[in-house]
DNA sequence: TGTGACATATAAGTCTGACTTTTTGTCGGC
DNA sequence: GCCGACAAAAAGTCAGACTTATATGTCACA
């Protein structure tokens, strides 16, 4: 799934980008070039490297004379989808987990809205054999089967969207989903009700019902967001 | 606005970034760091640096033996903020806009109904500072000024609604809106109708109103669309 | 004629050492 | 106490030699 690390820069990266992100060094720390060179046993060049790929996540700042500093979190790229991943992976997942799943809820189901408009002939057939793996794998903790489904879903309705920026979130959702299914709730078989509302989703898209779709994916998202207690089962925020 | 490309490094991404996300390399093509060193006319060391930028952008992918090949624009990492810039500089400047614009009208709303709930006071305040001035300069041409007002203005909804993915699209919006002004329409004063629903949705944030603000920034939005033709003035999409 | 193993050329990857440039802290003079 | 010159520190740059992976062509054999 995750690169393992391509070349000797990038294992330098799979250690040191998940220890900014988790925070391991506070923003303002200074690193030596020179000494990560020897702590992480590689020649300057690779070192110099990686901290320009860091520099280019705004994760850190190279400057003359007085090192690679840490930049605040505030200012890291956190779209980058190494960076998700690296957060995702650390300490903070579950802040990060919401901060995703709220922006699914915006994304999606506008992202449906235009699915429902644009979506060929193709793609709403993938779509429908999504939703009936879904079904399929519903009962009986089948969960693996059930994710990879889902996941291919949500893929199929950001792409068939027709909008590039929507379509490049395909890898967070299925990060996410994946997330839920992995190390967070659901522990027995999904809501029967959501499984439902896919499917209708499908339907929706392959008869070109673009509000039906909008509100139907806002349902589904509104689902995640309670299972994350950010919203309470009523519809009002969380305490 | 821009960084002037800091190092040699930073300058020969700045030449090389927007050939390629101009599409002047199609997807496949075949570079060679030593001829791209050369043509450069900086060290190999320099340009794999850079070259290891642009691939954790993901515009390209470099294989030993076969060299370093453009990735299809599908793959690229288009949230990068400095592949947004290098792609709003390019020539599919409008579809770039139109796509972004669309990512605004599904993030905004959301964001401005959870600002309602968590802006601070002192936020509260900036937003109407920033109405007043947009409404100060909304007539006799001043369109820098006013730009200033409303890009602060959609910053400030975006860091309240205290989800950091939100916030970190303030930059985004930002560029949308500057380009509106500067290269798009608006060629005269503001919409007053524009101006006024600024001004509401201020007030909505102060007041905790999240329904309204939401509504508000659904309008403001829409209004967007509708300016790049995205949609007509009824609500149905443009043809 | 097709297929497999093997050899070879190629371009990225890595390392090292020397040199340059910029920035910053400090120290001395006013 | 302020200002400018100086020195040290760290990143930045370059050049050259070497290593490694791998795509591709070659040739023997079926």
């Amino acid at each position: 799934m995750s690169t393992p690390g391509r070349g000797l820069h990038g294992r330098v990266l799979e250690s040191l980008g998940p220890a900014i992100t988790a925070g391991d060094y506070p923003p303002g720390s200074v690193l030596r070039t020179d000494e990560l060179a020897q702590r992480f046993e590689v020649s300057r060049s690779v070192m110099r490297e990686a901290v320009r790929v860091l520099e280019s996540m705004h994760l850190v700042e190279s400057r003359r004379r007085v090192g690679v500093t840490v930049r605040p979190a505030a200012e890291w790229n956190v779209y980058d989808p190494q960076v998700i991943r690296w957060r995702l992976a650390g300490a903070d997942r579950p802040r990060q987990l919401r901060s995703l799943t709220m922006l699914r809820s915006a994304i999606e189901p506008v992202a449906a809205g235009l699915a429902a408009r644009n979506a060929t002939a193709e793609q709403c057939a993938e779509l429908t054999e999504c939703a009936i793996g879904m079904v399929a794998n519903s009962r009986g903790h089948q969960l693996e089967k059930y994710l990879v489904h889902d996941m291919a879903f949500h893929r199929v309705i950001l792409n068939a969207s027709g909008n590039e920026m929507f379509a490049r979130l395909g890898d967070v959702v299925a990060e996410v989903l994946a997330g839920r299914t992995h190390h967070e709730v659901m522990f027995e078989d999904p809501d029967p009700e959501a499984v439902t509302l896919h499917v209708q989703l499908a339907e929706a898209v392959r008869e070109g019902d673009a509000d039906r779709a909008e509100e139907l994916t806002r349902e589904i998202t509104i689902g995640a967001l309670q299972e994350l207690d950010i919203l309470a089962p009523g519809g009002r925020p969380a305490p």
